[in-house]
DNA sequence: AATGAATGAGTCTTCATTCAT
DNA sequence: AATGAATGAAGACTCATTCAT
């Protein structure tokens, strides 16, 4: 008879996690991560530095863990029901997806863009950006084809562009910055 | 051999701090500030480490350096000559401009990514990004007010965050990327 | 159920404390003590860290019943029946147990070759090692005064020289060792 | 012109090389590898603990450093002239060389016998040490074949294993081992 | 102007040990 | 008797910066 139930244990381990991450990611997009020490994520999580080592394996990993699980958080926002059949709705559904995860996921986004050109990021994750991002493209290709657009592949490459650097500008300036208004413009441009 | 003359000393001097600055900007870009050591600068630049010092105070005042030239650089890209009545070919002498920077300093622009979102970059950089991008704001509203667009200030701020947005998709994939083709989009919008 | 018995509480730990000290043992045999982790002994020995701490005060208190458990052993490989009058049997008697035990007990000779000359340890073990060793020796010495050997103590110093010198080389080369050929050598040569 | 010359840098280098090895052999010899900290080493160096790195890549290198320059040292005592026919006399030097070897470099051996058995330290230093156990091997078994000796090779391993055995002995008890006595001894019995 | 040896503060990481349950 | 989360001290290693020459 253990002390501890099992599900004991896994309920504070689920705690940590989540406690660990969230503080990692709001000092990693704050204070970059090569900026954000293990010492300073443990007192600002209020644990000693020893136990980030019982959740994680190291520095590295817990930023994968980070990403990945903003990437996830992003997906949820972006599902689309029909694979073959994209309606306008369905594409304004999914920009309005897209704009509402920049809004709600600001310190992920800043994280984002300040890791994404280095090649030891690129490394850490592996391909799954790289299939995530072609998923979107072929959605979207499929999408302007059925509306006749003269170059789907063009607008596509620009809509997700236009994503990004609205990424950009609002979480830059998110006060001054008219992120409903150029949700009306884009949608227009579609 | 005859004692250097004194603009041979000057020429030396800015010949060396060019050559740093490239060599610490090519590597800032690429592997990111904080993981590019002073040691691999003067590596790559064949000189001892000392002799960074002879040239710039720190690291961080090499960074500095760095982004400011950048900056120089793409503001010569940008600039337009009737600053009060700007016509449609002006505009599109900008977008050009814009994109050919874009082209031409995929390393600065890599750099700034990667660090504009950390406060400490920012307070290095003091108020000089805000001057200049306000500058810029104010000169689109301008003309978009002129060709009696609806709303200049938020078609502005949408174009602006374009410009960023491709070039953060051309710099993480320049060969794929159709950067003419998304030019032709970005001209048939405005 | 019915509530354990006091015995088989006590049979229990008995199994226990058998169980870690094998696996350390082992472990720190082949990987040395130093790089040896008490969360690796858990492990290996499927208990919990703490449960360790149960049976065993420290890593070193865990290190130094393992020495003394290894002493032990090897003890019993030597019994000579009649201190004061040893026959050539007896002698070669002795000898065998010598090198059976090092073929019985290589993790053993493994760890306390490893360790033998850090004062640590030296300390952990007090004066044990050297009552042993000085036995030994009177116990040889008094054998070849017996056989009239011209230098009782010289020849009793290379011999225990020479089960360990036979002992690291068995034990760094099992297999091609040839234990047995040397045994015959040695036994000449008394 | 340089303001030291290159000679004066090697000079340094070397001398400095040569201090942490030493220091390092000492320390790592007598209080074991891994209870000897860089820290400790620098300390004893009277040189900062950042400098080592200057000097060797880490504390594995600096190891492998140590034990290949014992290696070498070991190797001068060990020469023998005419490899294909080995005399008397020759075979005398040869344990001369051993026995001296021994008395010389005490912490040396302190060092290859705590660490011998460690598969990290073997995977470390590769074949160096096998191949030239072989060679010995062969030299030795070369003479003993020439001396119609009945089993060359088993007395080869056991002459090998002897001096081992007899720097244990020596180190562990240098006041009182009779290396001496225990020489003519080994001589006898070739 | 130029070199590279030297420093030491700061970082990641490990691990013996404790403790609530 | 048993668990594993939690701690904190200690260690390897990096690197911006200084300095004698």
């Amino acid at each position: 008879m253990p002390p501890k139930t099992e599900e004991q244990f896994a309920e504070i381990r689920n705690e940590k996690t989540k406690l660990i991450m969230e503080t990692a990611l709001q000092l990693f997009a704050n204070n970059g991560f090569d900026n954000t020490s293990i010492s300073a994520i443990a007192k600002h999580a209020a644990i000693s530095k020893g136990l980030m080592y019982n959740y994680f394996d190291s520095k590295d990993s817990l930023l994968k863990a980070v990403i990945m699980s903003g990437m996830d958080n992003f997906m949820h926002f972006l599902q689309v029901e029909d694979e073959n059949n994209i309606e306008r709705e369905e594409l304004i559904r999914f920009i309005d997806g897209n704009l509402e995860s920049i809004k709600q996921n600001t310190d992920y986004y800043k994280l984002y863009f300040s890791l994404v050109f280095q090649p030891k990021v690129f490394s850490l994750l592996g391909n799954d950006f790289i299939l995530i991002f072609e998923q979107l493209i072929n959605k979207l290709v499929l999408y302007f084809s059925q509306k006749e657009e003269k170059n789907p592949y063009v607008k596509t490459r620009l809509l997700l562009a236009i994503f990004d650097g609205v990424g950009i500008h609002y979480i830059s300036d998110p006060e001054s910055f008219p992120l409903n208004d150029i949700r009306e413009l884009i949608i227009e441009m579609i």
